[in-house]
DNA sequence: GATATGTATGTGATACTATAACATGTCAAG
DNA sequence: CTTGACATGTTATAGTATCACATACATATC
């Protein structure tokens, strides 16, 4: 339910739903992340099979965090296996790969924007609505890595 | 499981289980962190009751994450509730208060060792034995609204 | 002191998240 | 064609968290 807290008025994917949709040309930056996926794939020798890459599709179509029982959901309504380990192993695969990131805190996975790239994400959440954006975190990381030696 | 996976080897917690405890006095830090807490609460018009203490004596004395239901088992060994909302109910007031902290990603809590004070903490959790040190975390919260203010 | 009010706790039920364990299927190499 | 590795299906269960309602307890007011 967006809209309905304090943080959602500071969130542009609140305020207009669409609006991180058309910012960025979504339906490619999809399926150039889902070529980039496969090409991966094809090189690593590993095989993204038809769940799979039906996960993948899925998360990056809603381009939100999503849980693994929201993709379970979807993928039993599209014919595909209805239980749980469906769903976190072909979650599980992606996150390996490095083709979807698992935001812990959020008991939530998500499609990685940058499939291939070596990066270290931060997570950027609408507490309202979930929408995510994935913002280098080198600065971070390193910040956190200096706070981490001191102690 | 300590001792048992690569990390370790890197967390004195792990190498030395007292270490931690040895190196910085607990047993004083962690009064010193309940007698805040008791004034704070005071200070507050809040009341630190029978369970909440308990649940904040718990933590300070474990000095690591702990899973709710962790507490929970301690909690009902000394008379008090075994339901799950008694210890969330406790944990829950003891994280508004700022006695502890959540860590969402480890679906754990640990006590705050600087009530009172205004700090943006991060935390070092030893992956082997889930001890967790509190660290200063102002730089690398700056570090992180840097990146998301760009995006 | 009796009563009312708000807050805290007890308790049972249930929702949500995740994994273990084992059976079955599928594909490609030899 | 068989074998072996990987993928999926399926059942069961573990672990985490919240809801809803009843009860108790403290303080403020009359």
């Amino acid at each position: 339910m967006p809209h309905d807290t304090p943080h959602a008025e500071a969130c542009p994917g609140c305020q207009t739903p669409d609006l991180a949709f058309a910012q960025h040309d979504h339906g490619h930056c999809s399926t150039d992340a889902l070529a980039r996926a496969e090409a991966l794939a094809v090189a690593r020798g590993v095989r993204l099979t038809p769940v799979r890459r039906r996960v993948l599709e899925i998360l990056l179509e809603e381009h939100k965090a999503m849980g693994a029982y929201d993709v379970l959901t979807r993928l039993a309504a599209e014919g595909f296996g209805n239980q749980p380990p469906v769903a976190y192993r072909a979650l599980e695969f992606l996150e390996d790969q490095g083709f979807a990131h698992r935001i812990r805190r959020l008991n939530a996975f998500t499609a990685c924007m940058h499939p291939g790239e070596d990066h270290a994400p931060a997570f950027l959440i609408c507490r309202a609505c979930d929408t995510v954006a994935e913002a280098p975190a080198a600065p971070v990381m390193a910040a956190l890595t200096r706070a981490a030696t001191q102690s």
